[in-house]
DNA sequence: AGTAATTGTGAAAATTTGTTAAATTCATTG
DNA sequence: CAATGAATTTAACAAATTTTCACAATTACT
């Protein structure tokens, strides 16, 4: 999936600074609007909504703490602030009032960029609801869609085989939904089912196995007595 | 919903430093885990998963830009890199692996708490999408409706058949209202009642067996003479 | 071909679900 | 308020389904 490039929103005083920032941002590729005052900025995204807004603290009128404050409260662009003086007291009020970032001028560019790039990632994954995942993590697994392996919370890997990986890639996409023998096992296998057919159980034990997954008390891969299996666990840690 | 404190994980190979920031955190009401490597750091994470990772970037051993690297691949955890030199070579190219946000040495704890506040927001936030546990609580019992099964206000887990967790996901879904066993053995079985059929008696009565639920003074699920069952409790603990 | 790894099979053990019947409780009537 | 019959609870057991294991068959690799 192509990205669109991010919209970056400046809002700085100074032609000079502006121009700087913006022409560089601009050949690194992102689209970016200027600024003179809070505003503009309301302007410029009410026309286009911004994905990151770097804000210098210091501005005629409104400051860039308010305008810090107004914006967290109504979008999920990501907030870098731009101080001019290096006493820490506005950075610490700006981060707590809910900048995600700041900068001290004079800020070496490549660090800017840096830290842009940081944050559009975040910002990104935030708002993505189904980003197109390589891994999928679930309590304190990750499973490589890519290399077929299985790594836990210290980093040990497991290799699955086909079998397993097509069974545990298809159940935990599928998150609380019952899946029957019969569709797993077309999925591992693509044949019927047939009552006698012991296969599917086989592979969810050797998977369970492998996930230190008690067919006892599970907590991964649940047994839906007469139905199937289903997978429970929640995403992100345990 | 209340929120349980945060997981933090300080990576320092420095124990006076360590212990002061390990101190400052734990007064914050902050859960802290003190390690001295990338080994101790692993076990602890594999033990409790962590929301923000503290890193020293000057580690014996393994140094802190290969953890990050490492942990932003498995994790969804907060990393904060902690740097000795002021140079910013170390910090863009921390930045550029993944932290989402460096302190240098020494740093202001004032500072760095609002650092850890505003990333733990983010990581919560980007966390939250993940589908969330549904849980049901009733009598002190809380019903998690992904993983089928039931843990009581100690933590302890119970987990239910496939027809008791349709029962009682069934009942406490309609609570104060009468289930017919008809409407109850459809959804255990799917199929028809007939008056000459116990099934559903006998699986209400292990659920109230797992319940703790005394079927001459029921609390949680009533016997409805001659019309069926109602679930009774109220939500929340007992 | 020979070896190792993976997948599949059949049967015993374990678990869940369903059935039967006796004991108990409930609602109602005499 | 005891007697009665219907409904529910309970225990023991039977049936169905799942788990597990050992090993056979198949596939993959050298």
């Amino acid at each position: 999936m192509k990205q669109l490039p991010a919209h970056i929103v400046i809002v700085e005083d100074d032609p000079v600074t502006r121009a700087k920032v913006s022409a560089y941002f601009k050949a690194e590729g992102y689209r970016v609007s200027e600024a003179e005052d809070g505003e503009q900025m309301r302007e410029i995204i009410a026309e286009s909504p911004a994905d990151l807004l770097m804000i210098d603290i210091q501005l005629p009128g409104e400051d860039g703490l308010r305008l810090t404050r107004e914006q967290r409260e109504r979008s999920e662009a990501g907030i870098i602030l731009v101080t001019g003086r290096s006493d820490a007291v506005d950075r610490i009020v700006g981060l707590e009032i809910g900048a995600d970032d700041y900068v001290t001028k004079p800020f070496d560019q490549r660090e800017l960029l840096a830290r842009v790039k940081n944050l559009l990632r975040r910002v990104r994954q935030t708002r993505n609801q189904s980003p197109p995942v390589q891994l999928r993590r679930f309590q304190g697994w990750s499973l490589d869609l890519g290399s077929r392996t299985l790594s836990n919370a210290k980093g040990d890997f497991t290799d699955l085989t086909r079998a397993e990986f097509k069974a545990l890639a298809l159940l935990s996409a599928n998150p609380g939904k019952v899946l029957s023998r019969d569709r797993l096992l077309h999925e591992i296998a693509h044949r019927d089912w047939d009552p006698a057919d012991r296969t599917v159980d086989v592979v969810i034990r050797r998977l369970r196995q492998k996930l230190g997954d008690d067919s006892r008390h599970p907590r991964i891969i649940i047994t839906s007595h007469g139905e199937g299996y289903l997978f429970a666990a929640t995403s992100g840690p345990a």
